[in-house]
DNA sequence: CGAATTTGACCCCA
DNA sequence: TGGGGTCAAATTCG
């Protein structure tokens, strides 16, 4: 759709009728994820790391999820919790960094899945015989959001950022008042675009004429995302897409990670290892 | 130069 | 036998 609106611009009346039909599918998308959500065994509420900034519950494929194909398991090896959390990494919100200090053990490919899985333990496993440890994964189906699976509770009492867990109303539905915000002037907008967006294109898999699989939105810094957004295409020429769209940034996405760039954090070399994939940012 | 990460080898078990 | 988790030497980072 991309590409056909890339071919379409010339056209109002086709450019808003692709630019429709890439929204829906976004809405699309995110209702499905929503669905997968909430499908697939319960899973414990409770989150034992409270700084995290997301909390969808996403199997891992660990034993005890239930969901997952691939199961194997260690019989020696300690039992994962059954909460496994997808996040994103929300640049402006601090990164990964759940409130302890982790140290990269090992990293391995996994059958079946794009990214690697990195493989975290505590700091302090030595200092304090502190013996959690975390794995971290890249999802395939999203690739701005991580799934990661806890392992034991921290005995240390080195818990790095104290951060405090974030306002809950951060990550609510969007009021439908918001949709009522009126957009910055375009003048402003166009050099804040200009000055900040950047589209990364240069380590795309295969066929790099084909259209982005995915993008990623940074939060704003109040958390608040407004439905205005101007979208700037790499290969349109600079030409400027403005979208105004309520359902693009539909309620359905309490996940307001959908919206997220890859920031500053404890992944963050991890995931520049394997930065294939289309990175898009936008402000709002 | 100590700490953290990388990465291939190793180990265990299904 | 092979996948996944861990180890540890080599390398990089600060």
């Amino acid at each position: 759709m991309a590409e056909l609106l890339k071919v379409s611009l010339h056209s109002p009346e086709a450019r808003d009728f692709y630019i429709q039909k890439i929204l829906s599918s976004y809405e699309n998308a995110l209702f499905a994820l929503q669905l997968g959500d909430s499908a697939g065994p319960p899973l414990t509420p409770a989150l034992p790391a409270p700084s995290l900034p997301e909390s969808s519950s996403i199997s891992f494929g660990r034993p005890g999820s239930g969901e997952n194909v691939i199961s194997k398991k260690r019989k020696g090896s300690p039992t994962w919790e059954d909460e496994v959390r997808t996040f994103n990494d929300n640049g402006l919100d601090g990164n990964n960094d759940d409130g302890y200090n982790w140290r990269k053990y090992g990293q391995k490919d996994i059958q079946g899945a794009k990214f690697p899985r990195s493989y975290y333990r505590c700091s302090y496993r030595n200092a304090q015989n502190c013996f959690a440890t975390k794995q971290v994964q890249r999802r395939d189906d999203d690739p701005t959001k991580f799934e990661i699976a806890y392992n034991g509770k921290h005995t240390c009492n080195h818990s790095a950022s104290p951060s405090p867990p974030p306002s809950p109303e951060k990550y609510e539905i969007m009021p439908t008042h918001h949709q009522k915000l009126s957009p910055p002037s375009p003048r402003e907008t166009l050099s804040n675009l200009r000055a900040n967006l950047s589209v990364n294109t240069s380590n795309l898999d295969g066929d790099s004429n084909t259209a982005p699989s995915s993008f990623s939105f940074p939060s704003t810094s109040s958390g608040l995302m407004e439905d205005y957004h101007q979208l700037q295409f790499p290969n349109f020429d600079n030409e400027l897409l403005q979208v105004y769209s309520p359902s693009f940034i539909s309620p359905v996405t309490s996940e307001s990670n959908i919206f997220s760039e890859w920031g500053s954090s404890q992944s963050l070399n991890f995931l520049a290892d394997v930065d294939t994939d289309f990175e898009f940012s936008s402000l709002f």
